[in-house]
DNA sequence: ACCTGAACACCGTTCAAGT
DNA sequence: ACCTGAACACCGTTCAAGT
Protein backbone atom coordinates (compact mmCIF):
# COMPACT_ATOMS: atom_id res chain seq x y z
CA UNK A 1 0.00 0.00 0.00
CA UNK A 2 2.68 2.42 0.70
CA UNK A 3 3.58 2.22 -3.16
CA UNK A 4 7.10 4.16 -3.25
CA UNK A 5 7.81 4.79 -6.34
CA UNK A 6 11.73 3.53 -6.47
CA UNK A 7 12.35 5.09 -9.92
CA UNK A 8 10.65 7.41 -12.57
CA UNK A 9 9.87 7.66 -16.05
CA UNK A 10 12.93 10.43 -16.28
CA UNK A 11 15.28 8.09 -14.49
CA UNK A 12 14.36 5.18 -17.06
CA UNK A 13 15.06 7.58 -19.59
CA UNK A 14 18.17 9.51 -18.46
CA UNK A 15 19.75 5.82 -17.78
CA UNK A 16 18.80 4.15 -21.07
CA UNK A 17 19.93 7.47 -22.55
CA UNK A 18 23.56 7.03 -21.27
CA UNK A 19 23.50 3.15 -21.96
CA UNK A 20 22.34 3.92 -25.39
CA UNK A 21 25.44 6.79 -26.12
CA UNK A 22 28.07 4.41 -24.91
CA UNK A 23 26.27 1.27 -26.33
CA UNK A 24 24.06 1.92 -29.37
CA UNK A 25 20.43 1.28 -29.06
CA UNK A 26 20.49 -2.44 -30.21
CA UNK A 27 22.86 -3.30 -27.35
CA UNK A 28 20.43 -1.70 -24.64
CA UNK A 29 19.08 -4.12 -22.15
CA UNK A 30 16.19 -4.60 -20.39
CA UNK A 31 18.05 -5.62 -17.14
CA UNK A 32 20.86 -2.81 -17.37
CA UNK A 33 18.44 -0.09 -18.00
CA UNK A 34 16.44 -1.97 -14.36
CA UNK A 35 19.66 -2.09 -12.88
CA UNK A 36 21.12 1.10 -13.62
CA UNK A 37 17.80 2.56 -11.62
CA UNK A 38 17.56 -0.19 -9.00
CA UNK A 39 14.55 -1.94 -9.96
CA UNK A 40 13.92 -5.53 -11.64
CA UNK A 41 13.56 -5.90 -15.65
CA UNK A 42 9.67 -6.64 -15.05
CA UNK A 43 9.15 -2.86 -13.24
CA UNK A 44 10.03 -1.20 -16.16
CA UNK A 45 6.57 -1.76 -17.87
CA UNK A 46 5.04 -0.27 -15.05
CA UNK A 47 5.75 3.05 -17.20
CA UNK A 48 6.82 1.86 -20.31
CA UNK A 49 4.66 -0.48 -22.73
CA UNK A 50 7.69 -2.26 -24.18
CA UNK A 51 11.60 -1.86 -24.82
CA UNK A 52 10.98 0.09 -28.13
CA UNK A 53 8.65 3.20 -26.40
CA UNK A 54 11.96 3.45 -23.61
CA UNK A 55 13.89 3.54 -27.40
CA UNK A 56 11.74 6.10 -28.62
CA UNK A 57 11.70 8.49 -25.59
CA UNK A 58 15.58 8.60 -25.53
CA UNK A 59 15.31 9.36 -29.40
CA UNK A 60 13.26 12.42 -28.86
CA UNK A 61 15.69 14.12 -26.27
CA UNK A 62 18.37 13.29 -29.05
CA UNK A 63 16.62 14.80 -31.03
CA UNK A 64 15.87 18.37 -28.77
CA UNK A 65 19.63 18.09 -27.69
CA UNK A 66 20.70 17.70 -31.64
CA UNK A 67 18.24 20.91 -32.21
CA UNK A 68 19.68 22.82 -29.47
CA UNK A 69 23.58 22.45 -30.35
CA UNK A 70 22.71 23.36 -33.98
CA UNK A 71 20.65 26.37 -32.90
CA UNK A 72 23.04 27.75 -30.74
CA UNK A 73 25.75 26.99 -33.19
CA UNK A 74 24.47 29.23 -35.41
CA UNK A 75 25.49 32.45 -33.94
CA UNK A 76 25.09 35.94 -35.30
CA UNK A 77 27.23 36.22 -38.60
CA UNK A 78 26.75 36.27 -41.97
CA UNK A 79 23.51 33.95 -42.79
CA UNK A 80 25.63 31.25 -45.31
CA UNK A 81 27.99 30.92 -42.32
CA UNK A 82 25.06 30.46 -39.88
CA UNK A 83 24.18 27.82 -41.97
CA UNK A 84 27.32 26.12 -42.38
CA UNK A 85 27.53 26.62 -38.44
CA UNK A 86 24.29 24.41 -38.09
CA UNK A 87 25.56 22.09 -41.09
CA UNK A 88 28.75 21.77 -38.90
CA UNK A 89 27.09 20.99 -35.81
CA UNK A 90 25.16 18.17 -36.67
CA UNK A 91 27.98 16.23 -38.04
CA UNK A 92 29.38 17.02 -34.66
CA UNK A 93 26.78 15.40 -32.81
CA UNK A 94 27.11 12.70 -34.80
CA UNK A 95 31.25 12.61 -34.23
CA UNK A 96 30.64 12.94 -30.50
CA UNK A 97 27.34 10.62 -29.84
CA UNK A 98 27.05 8.40 -33.34
CA UNK A 99 24.77 6.26 -31.05
CA UNK A 100 22.15 8.92 -30.22
CA UNK A 101 23.02 10.47 -34.10
CA UNK A 102 22.01 7.20 -35.58
CA UNK A 103 18.62 7.55 -33.37
CA UNK A 104 17.52 10.54 -34.53
CA UNK A 105 18.27 9.98 -38.15
CA UNK A 106 18.49 6.27 -38.96
CA UNK A 107 15.60 4.73 -36.47
CA UNK A 108 15.14 0.81 -36.58
CA UNK A 109 11.98 -0.91 -37.22
CA UNK A 110 9.32 0.48 -35.42
CA UNK A 111 10.84 2.82 -33.28
CA UNK A 112 9.81 6.00 -35.60
CA UNK A 113 10.91 9.73 -34.47
CA UNK A 114 8.61 11.51 -32.75
CA UNK A 115 9.40 15.00 -31.95
CA UNK A 116 8.93 18.13 -28.87
CA UNK A 117 7.32 21.24 -29.39
CA UNK A 118 10.48 22.24 -28.53
CA UNK A 119 12.31 20.10 -30.98
CA UNK A 120 10.11 21.63 -33.88
CA UNK A 121 10.26 25.03 -32.49
CA UNK A 122 14.11 25.00 -33.13
CA UNK A 123 13.60 23.42 -36.86
CA UNK A 124 11.31 26.30 -37.79
CA UNK A 125 14.05 28.28 -36.73
CA UNK A 126 16.47 27.23 -39.32
CA UNK A 127 14.08 27.25 -41.49
CA UNK A 128 13.22 30.68 -41.43
CA UNK A 129 17.16 31.36 -41.81
CA UNK A 130 17.47 28.96 -44.73
CA UNK A 131 14.91 31.80 -46.62
CA UNK A 132 17.11 34.70 -45.66
CA UNK A 133 19.55 33.00 -48.11
CA UNK A 134 17.28 31.45 -50.62
CA UNK A 135 14.19 33.79 -50.63
CA UNK A 136 10.62 31.62 -49.63
CA UNK A 137 10.50 29.87 -53.02
CA UNK A 138 12.17 26.21 -52.68
CA UNK A 139 13.31 26.70 -49.12
CA UNK A 140 11.72 22.94 -48.10
CA UNK A 141 13.95 21.79 -51.21
CA UNK A 142 16.98 23.53 -49.92
CA UNK A 143 16.25 22.66 -46.44
CA UNK A 144 16.09 18.92 -47.49
CA UNK A 145 19.61 18.85 -49.71
CA UNK A 146 20.92 20.90 -47.20
CA UNK A 147 20.05 18.57 -44.28
CA UNK A 148 20.28 15.30 -46.81
CA UNK A 149 23.87 16.10 -47.42
CA UNK A 150 24.87 16.62 -43.97
CA UNK A 151 23.32 13.65 -42.64
CA UNK A 152 24.65 11.51 -45.49
CA UNK A 153 28.28 12.46 -44.95
CA UNK A 154 27.63 12.15 -41.01
CA UNK A 155 26.00 8.74 -41.20
CA UNK A 156 28.71 7.36 -43.87
CA UNK A 157 31.49 8.93 -41.52
CA UNK A 158 30.28 6.77 -39.15
CA UNK A 159 30.18 3.73 -40.87
CA UNK A 160 33.77 3.87 -41.93
CA UNK A 161 32.79 4.49 -45.83
CA UNK A 162 35.09 6.92 -46.75
CA UNK A 163 38.29 4.39 -47.51
CA UNK A 164 39.96 5.95 -49.92
CA UNK A 165 41.79 8.31 -47.66
CA UNK A 166 42.09 11.98 -48.40
CA UNK A 167 40.98 14.35 -45.65
CA UNK A 168 37.37 14.38 -44.90
CA UNK A 169 37.01 17.50 -42.76
CA UNK A 170 38.17 18.89 -46.61
CA UNK A 171 35.46 16.61 -48.15
CA UNK A 172 33.15 17.94 -46.03
CA UNK A 173 33.84 21.92 -46.05
CA UNK A 174 34.30 21.48 -49.95
CA UNK A 175 31.13 19.77 -50.17
CA UNK A 176 29.26 21.94 -48.13
CA UNK A 177 30.65 25.57 -49.35
CA UNK A 178 29.76 24.39 -52.73
CA UNK A 179 26.44 23.40 -52.09
CA UNK A 180 25.39 26.19 -49.87
CA UNK A 181 26.38 28.52 -52.49
CA UNK A 182 24.34 26.69 -55.24
CA UNK A 183 21.80 27.79 -52.63
CA UNK A 184 21.80 30.98 -52.68
CA UNK A 185 19.15 33.43 -54.46
CA UNK A 186 15.76 31.95 -56.18
CA UNK B 1 31.57 -40.67 -44.09
CA UNK B 2 29.43 -40.24 -47.39
CA UNK B 3 29.34 -36.50 -46.13
CA UNK B 4 26.76 -35.47 -49.25
CA UNK B 5 26.18 -32.11 -48.72
CA UNK B 6 22.97 -30.58 -48.08
CA UNK B 7 23.37 -27.11 -49.09
CA UNK B 8 26.30 -24.54 -50.20
CA UNK B 9 27.64 -21.09 -49.16
CA UNK B 10 26.13 -19.87 -52.02
CA UNK B 11 22.61 -21.03 -50.86
CA UNK B 12 23.40 -20.12 -47.67
CA UNK B 13 23.85 -16.42 -48.98
CA UNK B 14 20.53 -16.31 -51.28
CA UNK B 15 18.51 -17.72 -48.84
CA UNK B 16 19.53 -14.92 -46.51
CA UNK B 17 19.61 -12.22 -48.75
CA UNK B 18 15.68 -13.38 -49.86
CA UNK B 19 15.12 -12.79 -45.83
CA UNK B 20 16.58 -9.97 -45.49
CA UNK B 21 15.54 -8.08 -48.49
CA UNK B 22 11.77 -9.34 -46.62
CA UNK B 23 12.46 -8.31 -43.33
CA UNK B 24 15.68 -6.89 -42.46
CA UNK B 25 18.64 -7.68 -40.81
CA UNK B 26 18.38 -7.70 -37.53
CA UNK B 27 15.22 -9.72 -38.14
CA UNK B 28 17.34 -12.15 -40.12
CA UNK B 29 16.97 -15.10 -38.10
CA UNK B 30 19.43 -18.60 -38.36
CA UNK B 31 16.88 -20.62 -37.73
CA UNK B 32 15.08 -19.39 -40.49
CA UNK B 33 17.77 -19.00 -43.21
CA UNK B 34 18.38 -22.78 -42.06
CA UNK B 35 14.95 -24.07 -42.74
CA UNK B 36 15.16 -21.98 -46.37
CA UNK B 37 18.35 -24.63 -46.92
CA UNK B 38 16.62 -27.81 -45.67
CA UNK B 39 19.28 -28.42 -42.54
CA UNK B 40 19.31 -27.22 -39.02
CA UNK B 41 20.70 -24.15 -37.29
CA UNK B 42 23.87 -25.30 -36.07
CA UNK B 43 25.06 -26.79 -39.25
CA UNK B 44 25.48 -23.01 -40.87
CA UNK B 45 28.29 -22.92 -38.78
CA UNK B 46 30.08 -25.52 -40.61
CA UNK B 47 30.31 -23.05 -43.48
CA UNK B 48 30.24 -19.59 -41.53
CA UNK B 49 32.02 -18.35 -38.28
CA UNK B 50 28.70 -16.59 -36.61
CA UNK B 51 25.69 -14.85 -37.77
CA UNK B 52 27.45 -11.22 -38.47
CA UNK B 53 29.32 -12.73 -41.59
CA UNK B 54 26.32 -14.29 -43.09
CA UNK B 55 25.05 -10.84 -42.84
CA UNK B 56 28.23 -9.19 -44.20
CA UNK B 57 28.13 -11.76 -46.95
CA UNK B 58 24.90 -10.69 -48.61
CA UNK B 59 26.19 -7.02 -47.55
CA UNK B 60 29.08 -7.55 -50.07
CA UNK B 61 26.59 -8.71 -52.30
CA UNK B 62 24.05 -5.63 -52.46
CA UNK B 63 27.02 -3.68 -52.75
CA UNK B 64 27.83 -5.41 -55.69
CA UNK B 65 24.02 -5.60 -57.33
CA UNK B 66 24.33 -1.63 -56.01
CA UNK B 67 26.90 -1.16 -58.16
CA UNK B 68 25.56 -2.82 -61.11
CA UNK B 69 22.99 -1.02 -61.56
CA UNK B 70 24.42 2.77 -61.14
CA UNK B 71 26.80 1.53 -63.94
CA UNK B 72 24.04 -0.04 -65.99
CA UNK B 73 21.95 3.21 -65.05
CA UNK B 74 24.70 5.71 -66.19
CA UNK B 75 24.20 5.12 -70.15
CA UNK B 76 26.44 6.64 -72.63
CA UNK B 77 24.53 10.56 -72.20
CA UNK B 78 25.95 14.01 -71.48
CA UNK B 79 28.50 13.96 -68.34
CA UNK B 80 26.25 15.52 -66.01
CA UNK B 81 22.92 13.22 -66.84
CA UNK B 82 25.20 10.71 -66.58
CA UNK B 83 25.89 11.69 -62.70
CA UNK B 84 22.77 12.05 -62.22
CA UNK B 85 21.74 9.11 -63.35
CA UNK B 86 23.97 7.48 -61.01
CA UNK B 87 22.75 9.36 -58.25
CA UNK B 88 18.72 8.59 -58.98
CA UNK B 89 19.86 4.56 -59.35
CA UNK B 90 21.19 4.63 -55.73
CA UNK B 91 17.94 6.40 -54.61
CA UNK B 92 15.90 3.88 -56.80
CA UNK B 93 17.73 0.92 -55.17
CA UNK B 94 16.81 2.48 -51.41
CA UNK B 95 12.89 2.45 -52.42
CA UNK B 96 12.96 -1.16 -53.95
CA UNK B 97 15.22 -2.97 -51.92
CA UNK B 98 15.64 -0.88 -48.50
CA UNK B 99 17.02 -2.97 -46.44
CA UNK B 100 19.75 -4.60 -48.54
CA UNK B 101 20.55 -0.95 -49.56
CA UNK B 102 21.13 -0.37 -45.68
CA UNK B 103 23.48 -3.43 -45.17
CA UNK B 104 25.84 -1.20 -47.53
CA UNK B 105 25.59 2.39 -45.95
CA UNK B 106 24.22 1.75 -42.70
CA UNK B 107 25.86 -1.12 -41.17
CA UNK B 108 25.84 -1.86 -37.96
CA UNK B 109 27.59 -3.36 -35.10
CA UNK B 110 31.25 -5.17 -36.20
CA UNK B 111 29.44 -5.95 -39.69
CA UNK B 112 31.38 -3.38 -41.51
CA UNK B 113 31.31 -4.00 -45.43
CA UNK B 114 33.70 -5.57 -47.56
CA UNK B 115 34.05 -4.65 -51.13
CA UNK B 116 34.50 -7.21 -53.60
CA UNK B 117 36.97 -6.71 -56.89
CA UNK B 118 33.92 -6.39 -59.04
CA UNK B 119 32.17 -4.04 -57.11
CA UNK B 120 35.58 -2.02 -56.57
CA UNK B 121 36.12 -1.60 -60.29
CA UNK B 122 32.36 -0.44 -60.68
CA UNK B 123 33.71 2.74 -58.50
CA UNK B 124 36.44 3.24 -59.89
CA UNK B 125 34.54 3.80 -63.06
CA UNK B 126 31.96 6.23 -61.45
CA UNK B 127 35.26 8.14 -60.22
CA UNK B 128 36.17 8.28 -63.80
CA UNK B 129 32.82 9.72 -64.55
CA UNK B 130 33.07 12.53 -62.03
CA UNK B 131 36.61 13.60 -63.01
CA UNK B 132 35.36 14.12 -66.75
CA UNK B 133 32.90 16.84 -65.25
CA UNK B 134 35.08 18.24 -61.98
CA UNK B 135 38.30 17.75 -63.73
CA UNK B 136 41.13 15.63 -61.58
CA UNK B 137 41.56 18.55 -58.63
CA UNK B 138 38.61 17.57 -56.33
CA UNK B 139 37.31 14.54 -57.56
CA UNK B 140 37.31 12.61 -54.44
CA UNK B 141 35.72 15.46 -52.68
CA UNK B 142 33.23 15.51 -55.34
CA UNK B 143 32.58 11.88 -55.10
CA UNK B 144 32.06 12.23 -50.92
CA UNK B 145 29.82 15.11 -51.54
CA UNK B 146 27.81 13.40 -54.23
CA UNK B 147 27.49 10.46 -52.27
CA UNK B 148 26.75 12.11 -49.11
CA UNK B 149 23.84 14.29 -50.73
CA UNK B 150 22.37 10.85 -52.37
CA UNK B 151 22.71 8.68 -49.40
CA UNK B 152 21.40 11.24 -46.81
CA UNK B 153 18.26 11.67 -49.26
CA UNK B 154 17.84 8.56 -49.76
CA UNK B 155 18.14 7.27 -45.85
CA UNK B 156 15.78 9.96 -44.39
CA UNK B 157 13.71 9.11 -46.90
CA UNK B 158 13.95 5.61 -45.96
CA UNK B 159 12.97 6.80 -42.38
CA UNK B 160 10.39 8.90 -43.06
CA UNK B 161 11.76 11.59 -42.12
CA UNK B 162 10.41 14.02 -44.62
CA UNK B 163 7.16 14.47 -42.95
CA UNK B 164 6.45 18.52 -44.13
CA UNK B 165 4.98 17.61 -47.05
CA UNK B 166 6.01 19.07 -50.29
CA UNK B 167 6.96 16.93 -53.17
CA UNK B 168 9.74 14.70 -51.88
CA UNK B 169 11.03 13.75 -55.74
CA UNK B 170 10.89 17.50 -56.91
CA UNK B 171 13.35 17.97 -53.50
CA UNK B 172 15.59 14.88 -54.94
CA UNK B 173 16.02 16.24 -58.57
CA UNK B 174 16.22 20.47 -56.88
CA UNK B 175 19.05 19.33 -54.83
CA UNK B 176 20.82 17.28 -57.06
CA UNK B 177 20.55 19.41 -60.13
CA UNK B 178 22.15 22.51 -57.95
CA UNK B 179 24.78 20.12 -56.71
CA UNK B 180 25.61 18.84 -59.80
CA UNK B 181 25.83 22.22 -61.51
CA UNK B 182 27.97 23.24 -58.48
CA UNK B 183 30.54 20.64 -58.93
CA UNK B 184 31.27 21.47 -62.59
CA UNK B 185 34.59 22.85 -63.57
CA UNK B 186 37.80 22.85 -61.16
C1' DA C 1 32.71 -34.66 -43.70
C1' DC C 2 28.54 -33.11 -42.57
C1' DC C 3 24.29 -33.03 -39.84
C1' DT C 4 21.63 -33.24 -35.55
C1' DG C 5 19.32 -32.92 -30.79
C1' DA C 6 20.24 -31.30 -26.55
C1' DA C 7 21.96 -27.92 -23.74
C1' DC C 8 23.53 -23.17 -22.44
C1' DA C 9 23.26 -18.34 -21.62
C1' DC C 10 20.70 -14.61 -22.74
C1' DC C 11 16.89 -12.06 -24.49
C1' DG C 12 11.83 -9.37 -23.99
C1' DT C 13 7.55 -10.09 -21.97
C1' DT C 14 3.67 -11.89 -18.92
C1' DC C 15 1.64 -12.80 -14.63
C1' DA C 16 0.44 -14.40 -10.17
C1' DA C 17 2.00 -13.37 -5.68
C1' DG C 18 3.77 -10.28 -2.44
C1' DT C 19 3.87 -5.54 0.32
C1' DA D 1 0.26 1.24 -6.33
C1' DC D 2 4.37 -0.67 -7.23
C1' DC D 3 7.77 -4.45 -7.21
C1' DT D 4 9.27 -9.23 -7.70
C1' DG D 5 10.47 -14.25 -8.89
C1' DA D 6 9.17 -17.57 -11.86
C1' DA D 7 7.92 -18.92 -16.20
C1' DC D 8 7.54 -18.60 -21.33
C1' DA D 9 9.02 -18.34 -26.00
C1' DC D 10 12.72 -17.18 -28.61
C1' DC D 11 17.38 -16.04 -29.63
C1' DG D 12 22.79 -17.35 -31.15
C1' DT D 13 26.10 -20.65 -30.15
C1' DT D 14 28.53 -25.01 -28.53
C1' DC D 15 29.23 -29.80 -28.52
C1' DA D 16 28.92 -34.66 -28.10
C1' DA D 17 26.79 -38.15 -30.74
C1' DG D 18 25.31 -39.94 -34.91
C1' DT D 19 25.94 -41.41 -40.18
Amino acid sequence: MPSVPKTSVEDIVAAAKRLIARGGAEALSLAAVAEAVGVRAPSLYKRFPDRAAIVRAVATEAARELATRQLAAAGEGPVDEQLKAVARAQRDYARKKPHLYALVFEPRGESALLRDEADRRQLDALFELLARWMGPAHVLEGARALTAFTHGFASMERAGAFQLGGDVDVAFEFGLGRLVSALEGP
